[in-house]
DNA sequence: CCCAGAATGTCAACTAGTTGACATGCTGCG
DNA sequence: CGCAGCATGTCAACTAGTTGACATTCTGGG
């Protein structure tokens, strides 16, 4: 990375991207990127826990927890006392909030990934993979060089 | 992207870049992964206004304004006025900065671009042109379709 | 020349995250 | 059983950004 080139890229790119489905839900739906982020992983992982949809959204537990009652108060989200265990609680989308969650999802996609699949000389799939197998590497990397690095664990959905 | 997953994929990748240069640049160099960047940024563009080096590091002229305290305590960063304009400034790096920032970026070349070249069976130089496209692409739809979405203008550098 | 208007740096108020501490509940080893 | 230890959700304090307002400085068209 003397020539961090492509670690720009990267971060360019995500910014570009983010800030443009931001701007689309925004107009279409007025809501937010990480409100998407937050129903789209929470679909994707129906009755976690706080601690795990934190994990899986690479944020703090204290971040899920504060934001947790927006969710709520518009019924978008339905959080449940674990039966079995008197601190933890189970988290569900609503009808509405999973509504919402694809409504958002199929914009985002007609109105980025479908045109750039159609005129954009990328094969996005082989790039994906690509991506992947930097990623997957990468992580192992850390795992295996990282004595004092701790960062995120818990090998348990990627 | 109702199939979201290629841009789960890359902001995944991202912060865990992130958070592996940030780790390794502490821990050789005390210094923080967002301070080489303002460094490595700078070094690219000296010379320039604080306004300026925000669109830069794509980020708002107060950010700058109340990070660069930090640098020029440190002897890193060196404001000068402008002689023709009393209200600009102009920002340099000092020789430590310099020398600081091309350390950094030689740390994290070697701990992480070259490992990935030799044991990575994925082409870099490949990946990048992609992403550079994919990039170039999305930049211009923007500008084409975005007729209310403002977002950062002002094609200057990249 | 002069003044409307834009650009620059900074400030205050806000936002969405972080870490570390805490009370509380569960689990398993003796 | 009992209790040490871990996990869970939440809180307070902090951090690094944001936006919008401001004073100040420059610029350009009458």
């Amino acid at each position: 990375m003397a020539d961090p080139r492509l670690t720009f890229t990267l971060h360019h790119l995500v910014a570009v991207l983010d800030r443009h489905a931001d701007a689309i839900l925004r107009r279409e739906l007025g809501m937010t990127y990480s409100q998407f982020l937050f129903l789209v992983t929470l679909e994707g992982a129906e009755g976690v826990d706080g601690t795990t949809l934190a994990r899986h959204l690479d944020v703090s537990r204290a971040a899920v927890s504060k934001r947790l009652p927006w969710f709520v108060e518009r019924a978008l989200v339905e959080v449940r006392d674990d039966p079995r265990h008197g601190r933890r609680t189970r988290l569900f989308l609503t009808d509405a909030g999973r509504t919402l969650a694809r409504t958002a999802a199929d914009t985002l996609e007609d109105a980025l990934q479908a045109p750039a699949r159609s005129d954009l000389d990328v094969d996005l799939d082989a790039l994906h993979r690509d991506l992947d197998a930097l990623l997957t590497w990468l992580r192992a990397g850390l795992d295996a060089g990282a004595h004092d690095a701790p960062g995120a664990d818990a090998p348990d959905d990627a």
